[in-house]
DNA sequence: AGCACGCCGACT
DNA sequence: GTCGGCGTGCTC
């Protein structure tokens, strides 16, 4: 008797176990893919976590339908990982497994129906919606679940294929379909019948009364001498000028022999390989400081100023790593990852960096994955976003988290909630390698980490070629509007350098973080404003489509001529979003180009390239655009930079806003001036007199530091305390509302003050959903593990309760 | 999560 | 009467 384990990707804490054959647990190992029956009448990828020969007693195992693998496709060390992701984060291995593998490598079966040819039935047995399936089996030999709702016109057609089976009329199959085809390219190459030279002569010969035929085969000796490789069927075709249907011919005759051979499709395509650069002074001594911290720590924080070089650093250690015979993990947010970092790194590595992140199609992930599961040359270096940490590393020697400090290494909706630097700082400690971090602006944790000497710590103070920082000027609007000195947003301030950087031929970045304040449309007669009918929020207007959008839904409609409420025409779009940014620098500078950067104009693949690359090429002379701005680009001619409003930020409700803002502004003011020329901020607020107002124009990360921890201290958030946060959602408010009351309660009796809520957020519904907000804070020195048993049995006793059970549980570790 | 089963209102 | 709504329970 042997027996597997399997995690099956759905959202169970529990393990299934299958029954297998003795030849199959000989074969089976540990991480690989097997198709198994489950429920009623589904098919589901699960991945083999053990094998034994314990006989389960509650129940009889089923037998496995089919395995998908030769040799495993996660290893030990993933899962391992995923392991421990899944108690941390606490969410289930299903889940982990989820967010792991490439979507192609998780079949699931589609419901296949056939006609019984067994058994010929009488007709008249039919209902009317039975014969129309019957008969449509008649045209098509099979149908899916879905061809039959759509034939039907309803939704529900189960107990319709029901009645149809029972009536032995049709039969029904679970088909399982493997997703990832490998790509394959077309070669040709002459038979080698015609190798021998007596038999080409008489083959040309004989052609030579249909030109375009001999032609092609002139074309494939000539393209085959040069390249003196194998010859693609779409080379020959474009550089003999014939058709594809010449080349079939010559197939079909057994001149020409057609082969395929699999290629991946993720391939650099660059230009030779440049040597890296050499280290100015502060790089190198950085470079020895890293080196000599690995010895004590596991984790060292590089806190680099912007333009600082970085990067070079970085190069240096990955060829040591590499040298070494070990692979590297380089983590970057998403959208840093679409530019110019990407170039520069495979201009130094070439073939063995592979990029990954969310834009690439699922099998391309595949390629990448199997690429870095057999470590080949082509994946030494894993160049990606927060999901990369899910590759099947099996020699890792060092992880980088660039830009550590952003936000977007944390994953909130669905489960697991990780944070990708947390989690990378857990896997690099499973291979024995090092990670470090680098930021210009260090998150306050990474930084108190360092100080605590839990991580080592570096620095650069220089920028790179000894470049000043920028000089940040703060501009009170409060007083310039007092004095009439604004024209719309823009302060006189402001316009003058504005006019001066453009009439020396440096090019504008204009920030304005939409974050909670977005142009919202309001009638000037009733007050009205357009609401989301699904999300408490009201509607955001957006002038490049005429609509009103819901940023939390998607829900979107046309731009009304009139007030809903009251039909007046005097309809005002308030707020203060890009777009109106756009509109006014339009007026301000019309001989100027001017373009916008935010989610609306980088939707498509490129669209974020085009803007960069036009910004690069100097075709735009400001940009107005969102956060965007501040990931990681580097362009050489901006000499301005402008935050339009440094108050909505600062006004944030959430703990994390001061320390975000300055982390913000300052990586904003780091694209001014990276050249010689020293760079210009101008900021406007209404309070220049704010405190990290203040640090950020002085560049003073120590004081907003100290600051900043003094407050977390006294309110006991983190990184001093920890903490999970636990959200109710329910579409009925007063279920949720009672639901998150004896929750919250039930915490207290554990927790005592601890526990913060319920809350409804500022959002209280979104699609149709309530929200409540728990939040649980956890001093240092209590057990996170007890914690976490605690609430999960909180959340158990929570389920059982029957009023209850609707209302959907999300628990959140490390919510920030 | 899915999906079946089972129990109630609103249509042919 | 059935169709389809969703509350409940289970998945090796």
């Amino acid at each position: 008797m042997h027996f597997i384990d399997v995690i099956i990707p759905i959202p169970l804490q529990k393990l299934f176990t299958y029954s297998i054959t003795a030849a199959e647990a000989d074969f089976l190992k540990v991480g690989m893919r097997v198709a198994v029956p489950f429920g009623k009448s589904k098919i589901y990828t699960g991945i083999v976590y053990g094998i034994h020969e314990n006989a389960p007693s509650a129940y009889e195992a089923k037998d496995i339908q089919q395995i998908l693998d030769e040799s495993p496709v996660v290893n030990e060390y993933q899962l391992k990982l995923w392991n421990w992701i899944s108690e941390y984060y606490m969410c289930t291995l299903g889940d982990v497994m989820r967010a792991s593998l490439p979507s192609a490598f998780i079949l699931e079966s589609e419901t296949v129906i056939a006609k019984n040819n067994v058994k010929t039935i009488d007709e008249s047995i039919l209902k009317d919606d039975e014969f129309l399936v019957y008969e449509a089996l008649n045209h098509q030999s099979s149908l899916k679940i879905h061809d039959i709702s759509s034939i039907l016109d309803k939704k529900n057609v189960l107990p319709v294929i029901k009645r149809l089976i029972e009536k032995e009329a049709i039969t029904v199959e679970e088909e399982v379909y493997e997703k990832y085809k490998p790509k394959l390219v077309r070669y040709v190459k002459l038979d080698t019948h015609f190798t021998a030279e007596v038999e080409l002569h008489k083959l040309l010969d004989d052609l030579s009364r249909a030109p375009k035929q001999r032609d092609v085969v002139m074309t494939l000796f000539s393209i085959s001498a040069k390249t003196k490789k194998p010859v693609k069927v779409t080379d020959l075709t474009t550089e003999s000028g014939t058709s594809s249907s010449i080349i079939k011919s010559l197939i079909d005759k057994g001149v020409l022999k057609e082969y395929y051979i699999q290629r991946d499709r993720v391939e650099y395509s660059g230009e030779e390989t440049e040597a890296s650069k050499r280290l100015n002074e502060y790089q190198k001594t950085a470079l020895t400081e890293i080196k000599a911290s690995f010895e004590k720590h596991h984790v060292t924080l590089l806190h680099g100023v912007t333009s600082s070089g970085k990067t070079e650093v970085y190069v240096k250690l990955i060829e040591d790593v590499l040298q070494q015979g070990k692979q590297v993990l380089y983590l970057l947010p998403e959208i840093a990852l679409t530019t110019q970092l990407v170039t520069r790194l495979q201009n130094y590595f070439g073939e063995q960096v592979a990029v990954f992140h969310s834009k690439y199609s699922t099998h391309e992930r595949v390629e990448v994955w199997n690429n870095v599961l057999h470590n080949s040359a082509k994946a030494k270096i894993i160049l990606g976003a927060r999901s990369s940490i899910f590759l099947p590393f099996d020699n890792l020697g060092l992880i980088i988290v660039d830009e550590e400090h952003e936000q977007s290494f944390k994953q909130f909706d669905p489960a697991p909630r990780y944070h990708a630097r947390d989690t990378a700082v857990v896997l690099a400690h499973m291979h024995k390698a090092k990670t470090l971090l680098g930021s210009a602006t260090p998150s306050l944790e990474s930084y108190f980490n360092a100080q605590q000497n839990k991580y080592g710590f570096v620095e650069i103070t220089k920028r790179y070629n000894d470049v000043l920082m920028p000089d940040i000027e703060l501009v009170d609007i409060k007083d310039k509007l007092k004095k009439k000195r604004m024209k719309g947003h823009f302060s006189d301030r402001l316009i003058e350098e504005m006019q001066e950087t453009l009439s020396e031929g440096h090019q504008i970045i204009l920030f304005q973080n939409r974050r909670g304040f977005s142009p919202i449309v309001e009638c000037n007669t009733c007050g009205h404003s357009p609401q989301c009918p699904n999300c408490d929020v009201s509607l955001t207007y957006h002038q490049y489509r005429n609509q009103l959008r819901c940023h939390y839904c998607g829900y979107n409609s046309v731009m009304k001529q009139n007030c809903e409420a009251c039909g007046g025409q005097d309809l005002d779009n308030k707020g203060f979003g890009t777009e109106q940014i756009e509109e006014e620098v339009k007026l301000l500078f019309p001989e100027h180009k001017v373009a916008r950067m935010d989610l609306d104009t980088t939707r498509g693949k490129y669209g974020y390239e085009k803007i960069i690359t036009a910004l690069e090429q100097q075709e735009i002379d400001i940009l107005v655009g969102t956060q965007m701005l501040t990931k990681g680009l580097d362009f050489r001619n901006v000499k301005l930079v402008g935050i339009m409003n440094a108050d909505n930020m600062l006004n944030f409700p959430d703990f994390r806003a001061h320390e975000r803002s300055f982390q913000l502004m300052q990586q904003v003011s780091g694209r001014a001036g990276r050249t010689e020329e020293r760079g210009k901020v101008l900021i406007q607020t209404y309070n220049p007199y704010h405190n990290i107002l203040q640090q950020v124009s002085t560049n003073n990360y120590i004081e907003m530091f100290k600051e900043q921890m003094n407050d977390r201290y006294n309110f006991k958030y983190p990184p001093v305390y920890k903490q999970i946060k636990i959200t109710l959602k329910h579409k009925d408010y007063n279920r949720v509302d009672t639901a998150s009351i004896w929750f919250a309660k039930s915490l207290r009796q554990v927790f005592k003050d601890n526990v913060l809520g319920p809350e409804s957020p500022p959002v209280a519904r979104i699609r149709n959903q309530f929200h409540k907000n728990i939040l649980v804070k956890i001093p240092k020195q209590q057990s996170l593990a007890k914690t976490k048993e605690s609430i999960i049995k909180i959340n158990n006793s929570f389920m059982s309760v029957k009023d209850f059970r609707s209302v959907r549980v999300i628990l959140n570790v490390d919510n920030f």
